[in-house]
RNA sequence: GGCCCGUUGGUGAAGUGGUUGAACACACAUGCCUUUCACGCAUGCAUUCAUGGGUUCAAAUCCCGUACGGGUCACCA
C-alpha cells in the first residue's frame, strides 16, 4: 500500500492541498525590514505581567518597523480551557493598550486576511498539512496507548536512558502501511507522529535573536503532531499557522527554546522559510526569603493588569518601564530624547537580557513620576478626570465643575524647567490636592509641627492677615512680608543666622510659614504656599481661618 | 537524571582581551540648597564581576571544571 493510499484512509475529508492554502494566504507585501509578529496565548485564564511584557514587545516591534501584529488564540487544549478565556485575554490586552492589526479583536470578532485566528477553527487546514506529511513519509499513525507510553517511559528511566519516542522505542514507526490501514479501519484510536530524520549526534544550530548562536542535538524524537481527537499540538500548529500567517519573528518565552530543533525540522520537511526566533527571559520577583521566582498573578498584585488600571498609572509610563527592562539602551535614549515618542526608539533584540529581569515597582513609579511631571496641566487634567470618573465619581464631578481652577491646581510647580515630581499615578492626585476644594475641605486634624500653642497660632495668623496679607502681592513681595512677620513676632527670618544660634530665637521663618500653611490647608506638607494662597483667593482664605 | 540557558552592587544594568581606578539609572545614606514636603545639587555605597583552575605581557571579557538559579524532557501551551 502506498503512502498516498494510507493518507486517504487517515484523512478522507481533506479536499484542499497545501498549494491551495499558499494561494489563499500569499506572502505579505511589506517594506524591507517589516516585522510580522504575534501574541498567541491559550485561553487558560487572564494575562499576567510576564506575557503582557511579551505581548508589548511583540506589538512594539511591528509598530516600529511598519509590520503587522496579530492576536491568535491557541485553544487546542480543551482540558485546560477556562470559561470566557478569550474575553479575559481581549479585555486585558485592551486595558493595556495592546491594539491588533489583525486577528482576534473581541470575543467573537476578528479582522485580517490570514484567518481564522482561532486554532480550533483551523482543523481542516492542519489536516491538509498532516496528510501531506503522511503522503511524503514524514509522519505516521501511532497506536500506542497512554498506558503503554507510560510503561515505556518508566523502563527508560530505570535504564537511565533518554526519555521519549525515538529509535527502537518508536514501535509504531515500523508498522507496514497495510497494518496501519487495518488498525485504523478496525477503529483503533491513533495519533499522528512525526517520522523524525534527526540524529542525536548531529548538531542543530539555533540562531536566537536574543541569545545568539545555540547548539542543540538534533531532534530525533517522533513527537505527537496531532492528538487522538484530531486536534494538533502546539508544535504542529506553530508550523502551519506561523507559515500561513507569514510570521517573520516568533517571539516567545524561553520555555520554548528546547523544542526549537523540532520546529526547525518541521519547517525543513516542508521546505518553508524559517521564521526568526527570539526567546524572551521571564519576569522574576524576589520573595521575602530572598529567592527568585517567576512573577505570579496570585501572589503579586503588581503583576495583574488591573493593578495599573486601578492605580491609574499612565500606560505610557508602564511602556517606558517595560522598555527600560527590555532593552538596556532605552533609558539612555529616553534621557537624550525626553519628548520623543517611544515608537521612535529602535528596538534591538541583542540588547535584551537573556536571564529574567526582576520586576521593580519602585523603578516603575520613578519612571511614572518623571513621565507625569513632564505632562501639560491640561493633559494631566484629562487623564485625572477620566480616572476619577471610574473610581471616584464625586471627585470627578468637582473636577468637572471647577475645570479651569482644577487645571490651575494641577499646574502648581508644573510646566517649568524642573517640574515637581509628586504623582506616580492618578490615584496619588486626590490625597494631594483635596484641600484645594471647599467641597472636600473638612479637616479632621490640623498637622501642627513645631508651634502647637493655640494662642501663638492665633497670634501669627491674625497678625499675618491684618498687617501683611495682600492678594495682589507677587511672590517676592509675599515672601518678604512673611519674613517681616517672622521678625515682628520674635522669630528669625534668616535661616543661616538661626542655625548659628537656634536658642536665641523662638523659632524661624519655616515654623511661621508652616503655621500659615496648616491653618489654611490643615496639612504640614504641600507644594509652594504662595501659589496655594494665590489660587485659593482671599475669600476662601478668610473663611478657612474663621473655621479654624 | 539527560539536554539547554543564565550568574557583574539591594535592583535594572553598561561592558565582547588594554583610556574601567567596573558607566548610567532606581533604591539607600549623608550633606548642601530651601517657607514644609518634594525637586535639584554634591558625596558615599562591588579592593571586584558566582567559584576554582587554565590561556595571555594583559581577563568581568577566551577555555575547562564546580556551585547555584531557571527552563525543558506530555496526546499542556
Amino acid at each position: 500500500m502506498t503512502n498516498k493510499e494510507l493518507a486517504d484512509i487517515m484523512y478522507p475529508d481533506v479536499t484542499k492541498s497545501i498549494a491551495d492554502y499558499e494561494e489563499m494566504y500569499p506572502k505579505r507585501d511589506l517594506p524591507e525590514g517589516a516585522v510580522v509578529s504575534r501574541f498567541a496565548p491559550s485561553p487558560t485564564g487572564f494575562v499576567h505581567m510576564g506575557s503582557l511584557m511579551s505581548s508589548f514587545i511583540e506589538r512594539f516591534v511591528p509598530k516600529t518597523t511598519g509590520g503587522v501584529f496579530y492576536l491568535r488564540i491557541e485553544d487546542t487544549d480543551q482540558k485546560r480551557e477556562v470559561e470566557d478565556g478569550i474575553k479575559g485575554i481581549v479585555s486585558d490586552l485592551d486595558n493595556f493598550g495592546i491594539t491588533r492589526d489583525e486577528g482576534v479583536i473581541s470575543e467573537d470578532e476578528e479582522i485580517g486576511n490570514y484567518g481564522p485566528y482561532i486554532q480550533s477553527k483551523r482543523i481542516e487546514i492542519y489536516h491538509t498539512f498532516a496528510k501531506w506529511m503522511v503522503e511524503n513519509d514524514y509522519a505516521y499513525p501511532c497506536f500506542c496507548s497512554a498506558e503503554e507510553l507510560d510503561i515505556m517511559r518508566k523502563k527508560q528511566e530505570s535504564k537511565k536512558g533518554r526519555i521519549g519516542y525515538y529509535g527502537g522505542w518508536a514501535r509504531c514507526r515500523d508498522l507496514t502501511n497495510e497494518e496501519r490501514a487495518e488498525r485504523i479501519k478496525r477503529g483503533d484510536s491513533w495519533t499522528l507522529r512525526i517520522k523524525s530524520r534527526g540524529n542525536e549526534n548531529r548538531k542543530c544550530i539555533v540562531n536566537d535573536l536574543v541569545r545568539g548562536r545555540i547548539e542543540f542535538p538534533e531532534n530525533d524524537i517522533d513527537h505527537v503532531l496531532i492528538k487522538e481527537n484530531g486536534i494538533p499540538v502546539y508544535h504542529f500548529a506553530h508550523l502551519v499557522d506561523d507559515h500561513l500567517m507569514r510570521t517573520t519573528h516568533v517571539l516567545r518565552g524561553e520555555e520554548w527554546l528546547p523544542s526549537t530543533p523540532l520546529h526547525m525540522e518541521l519547517f525543513k520537511m516542508f521546505g518553508f522559510e524559517q521564521p526568526k526566533y527570539g526567546h524572551l527571559g521571564l519576569l522574576m520577583k524576589v520573595d521575602e526569603d530572598g529567592t527568585r521566582r517567576k512573577l505570579s498573578k496570585r501572589k503579586d498584585p503588581e503583576a495583574a493588569v488591573s493593578f495599573y488600571h486601578e492605580k491609574g498609572i499612565p500606560l505610557m509610563a508602564v511602556y517606558k518601564y517595560l522598555l527600560t527592562i527590555a532593552n538596556s539602551n532605552f533609558e539612555a535614549w529616553l534621557d537624550a530624547n525626553p519628548d520623543a515618542s517611544i515608537y521612535d526608539f529602535k528596538f534591538d533584540f541583542r540588547k535584551m537580557s537573556a536571564s529574567g529581569s526582576l520586576f521593580d515597582v519602585e523603578k516603575m513609579f520613578n519612571i511614572a513620576k518623571n513621565h507625569i511631571s513632564r505632562m501639560k496641566a491640561s493633559d494631566v487634567y484629562d487623564e485625572v478626570l477620566k480616572y476619577y470618573q471610574e473610581f471616584d465619581a464625586s471627585f470627578a464631578n468637582i473636577l468637572e465643575e471647577y475645570k479651569d481652577y482644577a487645571i490651575k491646581v494641577l499646574n502648581i510647580e508644573r510646566e517649568q524647567k524642573k517640574p515637581r515630581k509628586d504623582y506616580a499615578c492618578w490615584s496619588d492626585v486626590l490625597p494631594q490636592i483635596w484641600y484645594m476644594f471647599d467641597e472636600l475641605y473638612k479637616p479632621e486634624k490640623y498637622e501642627w509641627m513645631n508651634i502647637t500653642d493655640q494662642d501663638e497660632i492665633k497670634k501669627i495668623v491674625k497678625t499675618y492677615l491684618d498687617k501683611y496679607y495682600d492678594e495682589e502681592d507677587d511672590k517676592d513681595t509675599w515672601f518678604n512680608k512673611i519674613k517681616s512677620l517672622t521678625d515682628e513676632l520674635g522669630y528669625c527670618s534668616d535661616m543661616k543666622l538661626y542655625k548659628e544660634n537656634p536658642s536665641a530665637y523662638k523659632g524661624n521663618v519655616a515654623d511661621v510659614s508652616t503655621v500659615i500653611r496648616v491653618a489654611i490647608t490643615s496639612k504640614s506638607q504641600t507644594p509652594d504656599l504662595y501659589e496655594i494662597l494665590k489660587l485659593l483667593g482671599k475669600e476662601r482664605i478668610l473663611k478657612r481661618i474663621e473655621k479654624l
